[in-house]
DNA sequence: AAGACGAAAGTGGTTGA
DNA sequence: TCAACAACTTTCGTCTT
């Protein structure tokens, strides 16, 4: 893998910065700017960014990607390197690095408002720090790879706050999403999947399960009523009735059926609200869950014992 | 009158030729 | 790239409680 890491030509540093709109990258070192025309190493710069926020992670201090540099300054060229160059080359290097301050301090202040609207956001919702810090991770790997061009920055951190919650397992909806960023569903779910796949994430079809817990407490059900919700949809997911089905539909069917056996009965409508569907998907999921589940009987007892 | 039910038509995304 | 397709929504009429 070493081999793989590029260095700078001019002073062999590591440090290199890939603008992928200008087709530049530059050496944060000594200013250098090598054309991406040179080579085409396309295929390896992907890795070496990947390789190169990976390994950040696991070495030096502790850093967080919720402020907005990561804690690391990006002072470009040092006065004291300047002795070593003639005035053609210095006036170069004066250009080079204004060019480069120009475009980092671009990305910095783009990720500082960024930033502070995935906080906003993120508090809203209620969301954990873990899940904060991957999203805030997840939106600055996507500014640097150039992926938030032709998007709103709103935009591109909903999406990254929706990639981050599927990934720690405390799935949102994507109304919540909308209704906490300002962002129209669709729009989210465009630059979710966009992102995701740029960023070659990895994510886990959601889990019904993940989202009783929530919408249970929304109606104010009981924990019986709760974790029985949570054992039918176990028996529907081994009968493989909840693939390609919404999860959310699922969960929400799950625990109307499970609220009418307690007596605890909702609405479809109640349920289907805070669930982010519709009655006619609960009813759906509903009446497969009877048939499939055989629970007509226990339907019929709850309702004699009235 | 409200809730439950289901049919029909429309939407946005995925898939496979 | 386009058409078929599945899941889900919207809308609306009918039945049940």
């Amino acid at each position: 893998m070493a081999d793989m890491v590029k260095k700078c030509p001019e002073c062999g540093g590591i440090n290199l910065f890939w603008n992928r709109e200008k087709g530049e990258i530059i050496c944060r070192d000594c200013g250098l700017v090598i054309e991406d025309k040179m080579v085409d190493f396309t295929q390896e710069w992907r890795e070496f960014d990947s390789n190169e926020s990976e390994s950040r992670r696991r070495t030096g201090a502790p850093m967080t990607f919720t402020q907005y540099d990561q804690g690391l300054g990006t002072e470009v060229g040092q006065k004291s390197d300047l002795f070593k160059l003639d005035s053609g080359d210095r006036n170069k290097f004066f250009r080079l690095r204004k060019w480069q301050y120009r475009i980092s301090t671009a990305i910095e202040r783009n990720l500082k408002l960024a930033l502070a609207e995935l906080k906003r956001v993120s508090s809203f919702l209620k969301l954990p720090k873990s899940v904060e810090e991957e999203a805030a991770r997840i939106y600055t790997l996507a500014v640097q790879r150039g992926l938030v061009r032709g998007r709103s920055m709103e935009s591109v951190v909903a999406g990254a706050l929706y990639a981050a919650c599927r990934r720690h397992e405390v799935p949102r909806t994507l109304d919540e999403l909308s209704e906490a960023s300002g962002i129209e569903k669709k729009e989210i779910g465009r630059t979710y999947r966009f992102v995701t796949r740029e960023l070659g994430l990895t994510i886990l079809p959601s889990n019904p399960a993940d989202y009783i817990a929530r919408f249970a407490s929304a109606l104010k059900l009981s924990a019986e009523t709760q974790s029985n919700a949570i054992e039918i949809l176990e028996k529907a997911q081994k009968i493989e009735l909840t693939s390609g089905r919404g999860p959310t539909g699922i969960a929400s069917a799950a625990l109307y059926v499970s609220a009418l056996l307690h007596g605890e009965k909702r609405t479809q409508r109640e349920v289907a609200d805070v669930a982010g569907v519709t009655e006619v998907t609960i009813r759906n999921r509903y009446k497969e869950l009877l048939e499939e589940l055989k629970l007509e009987k226990e339907i019929k007892k709850t309702k004699k014992r009235k």
